[in-house]
DNA sequence: AAATTCAATTCCATTAAATGGAATATCCGG
DNA sequence: CCGGATATTCCATTTAATGGAATTGAATTT
């Protein structure tokens, strides 16, 4: 009984929660998926997951395709530009965060706990003329990312641990995190001294420092990072950055507590 | 009986439909509304809006802030991100935009049509440190942008007609076209030249050069667009990007049958 | 401090909508 | 034109959403 549940609170709940469950899947695909794909990932019957698509489909949260493949539609991104401009958190940091960039030079990101994962909320960088929205809304790990890092150091114990717990540990370069216990010591460090880092080990040649940011009852946690590459960013000018990174998280905690109420 | 079914399928129906209505009213509001407020502007009763939007919150789509009011939540931007890397019009699209940019120097745009509005699907732009997100996932009106009046020129008559009559003519400049006949008139000379201009209409100096995409039945349809300050830009040099634009568009068009097949 | 007001939340019998197994229609390659 | 796979529709059943009213909670005033 209790089993069942628990099993029901994890996921899809609901018919919302079905429904996002399938924009999950579809998101999730390397490739658009087809009916008979989505079903076979899915557990649910056929006429349930026709009648879902097709709503999906009508209130433009999907796009379904000539040869009937699904993929996620404009209205996501109609929702998610307003969710951006209007982000009080953002225009919050904003201004602290084009600040890091000018006394760095390097790019600078933004990004917030959900979830497990982060995901990244801005970033400014420099006149490069690599493509834009390259991060903007990404989800990534937090075992091998500043930001991840420094946001799960703020954390209360017991959710820190379960972030831990639910962690697998995939291999991303020869300097990633291997397992729970390494990552445990790093948080005690970054507790320490109030910073994280990144030391390729999410991605060969790119470095990074980072530090939380956290309303006083932690239940929002985020953080701020200065990445860049190794050939331009030595150890230890990124570790001359840290004051700076560290300096910027406690300018936007106290935005924040001035223009959200300190009573967060 | 033929009213209620007309009626009933306007807007918000069944369940999902409901939770995106919800969330439309959230991303329209100025500031972000408190219960009361979503309630008087929704017609749901108390206690199903407040469910909706428990489980808003809970599917990480609106965030309940401190004070108890609501923004739009984070999963939209991960979805979106999704939505944005994974698009197969977009990435069909983007080598043409960058070429574009090339050629012309000044921002392209991309844009499909979605419920009677625009909704930019790419931006290519400058060296400039603009703010990103800036465009994209944005929605405009179709009479008054380049994309829009490229896009609404290829529809069927039925469904051209649709939208001129649902538009509502908000003058933002003294260019802006006044009424359903000045619009009727200027798509008239888009269809014979295969080019469409926005000369100020939306935004004082700015203008651009936009042509039409779609697909052979007509059921998907975007447009492509050169925008620059009228200060750079003349109404000549303009008018020599038309070629190009249009040129721009047929490859896009060639790419599409091609990669997506052609019975679309 | 008690009283008043206004907003947010919970409750639960009723109602409406989602479900899902099976039948049907449609597309595609041979 | 046929056979196999895929997508779509149907409708009795079940499950989840509904919504009016009562409760709780928080801020404001007397």
């Amino acid at each position: 009984m209790t089993s069942k549940k628990a099993s029901a609170s994890k996921s899809g709940t609901g018919t919302l929660g079905k429904a996002m469950a399938v924009l999950g899947i579809i998101a999730a695909s390397p490739h658009p998926p087809r009916f008979t794909e989505i079903l076979r990932k899915s557990d649910q019957p056929r006429g349930t997951l026709h009648r879902q698509l097709t709503n999906l489909v009508e209130e433009g949260l999907l796009n379904i395709r000539p040869d009937m493949s699904y993929e996620l539609g404009y209205n996501l991104l109609k929702f998610a530009a307003s969710a951006w401009a209007g982000n009080e958190f953002r225009l919050i940091a904003e201004p602290h965060l084009s600040r890091l960039h000018e006394l760095t030079g390097e790019t600078v990101h933004l990004g917030v706990l959900r979830d497990g994962q982060v995901i990244y909320l801005d970033k400014v960088e420099g006149t490069q003329s690599v493509r834009m929205y390259s991060q903007i809304g990404n989800a990534s790990p937090l075992y091998c990312t500043g930001v991840g890092k420094a946001a799960i150091s703020v954390l209360p114990q017991a959710e820190m641990e379960k972030c831990i717990a639910s962690t697998i540990f995939h291999k991303y370069t020869d300097h990633t995190l291997k397992n729970a216990n390494e990552l445990r010591t790093e948080i005690e460090q970054i507790k320490l001294s109030g910073n994280a880092y990144d030391r390729e080990e999410h991605e060969i040649g790119i470095r990074c420092v980072a530090a939380p940011i956290y309303s006083p009852n932690r239940t929002f946690v985020a953080g701020v990072s200065v990445t860049g590459p190794a050939y331009r960013v030595s150890a230890d000018t990124l570790e001359g950055w840290a004051g700076l990174v560290r300096g910027t998280a406690n300018a936007i905690m106290d935005d924040m507590s001035t223009r959200l109420g300190p009573r967060t």
